[in-house]
DNA sequence: CAAACGATCGGCT
DNA sequence: GCCGATCGTTTGC
């Protein structure tokens, strides 16, 4: 049920990221147990992609958890404000990182609503489609950065529940326009959710 | 030490 | 569609 780490440590993290729509993210945080279907996500590897944190291979701080063995989770600040995951994939000094941007809520759903709403009435299209969003319903922050998703008490991790994956749509990456060349890449995979939440929008494209 | 820059979101026009 | 928020990370002086 929960995916072993052989998933993560092959080498391409695109196949993977391919691979990971339809799987099912779950976290276990403050007593609440959020669960969700994979819709979208992005391929991101070091060294020779100009979008990737780590690309050239340059170890910082922050990026250092992309260079350890695939299954651990990177968790990072974007524009100040939001909380991107990530799962590292590939073996030990392989910095690559599939960001998952999207899902379709399965459990859960009314701490999702209170985490992304605190109350207000909205739709539960917009509770986990963006990665920032996704961040915020299902209680994942930075300090979960380095957190071994193949540990039992992680409170973070990923299962195969052999829901079906319908139709992939793929395109360019999301807001990586200063990447020259890269940005071109496609390696953005999507699919539709069961329950037409988190559709994509033609904007998407 | 200063400053620029985001793998985004939501409110407003 | 446009634009401002907001702050940790990174780089340059």
């Amino acid at each position: 049920m929960k995916l072993p780490r052989d998933f993560f440590l092959r080498s391409d993290v695109v196949a993977v990221a391919r691979e990971l729509l339809g799987m099912v993210l779950v976290t276990h945080i403050n007593g609440e147990i959020t669960a969700g279907r994979i819709t979208e996500t992005e391929a991101y590897r070091a060294p020779d992609d100009r979008a990737c944190h780590a690309f050239g291979n340059r170890r910082t701080e922050r990026t250092e958890v992309m260079f350890w063995q695939g299954g651990h989770a990177y968790v990072y600040l974007c524009y100040g404000i939001h909380h991107l995951f990530n799962v590292v994939t590939g073996v030990e000094d392989e910095a690559h990182a599939v960001l998952i941007r999207a899902l379709e809520p399965l459990e859960g759903v009314e701490v999702m609503r209170e985490r992304r709403f605190q109350g207000k009435m909205k739709s539960d299209a917009l509770l986990a489609h963006g990665p920032g969003a996704l961040a915020q319903a299902m209680g994942l922050h930075t300090r979960l950065t380095g957190t071994n998703m193949l540990l039992p008490e992680s409170p973070v991790w990923i299962e195969d529940r052999g829901l079906e994956t319908r139709e992939v749509l793929i395109s360019p990456r999301i807001g990586v326009d200063y990447a020259r060349e890269c940005a071109l890449w496609p390696w953005r995979f999507l699919t539709l959710g069961s329950r037409l939440l988190t559709i994509p929008s033609p904007k998407d494209f």
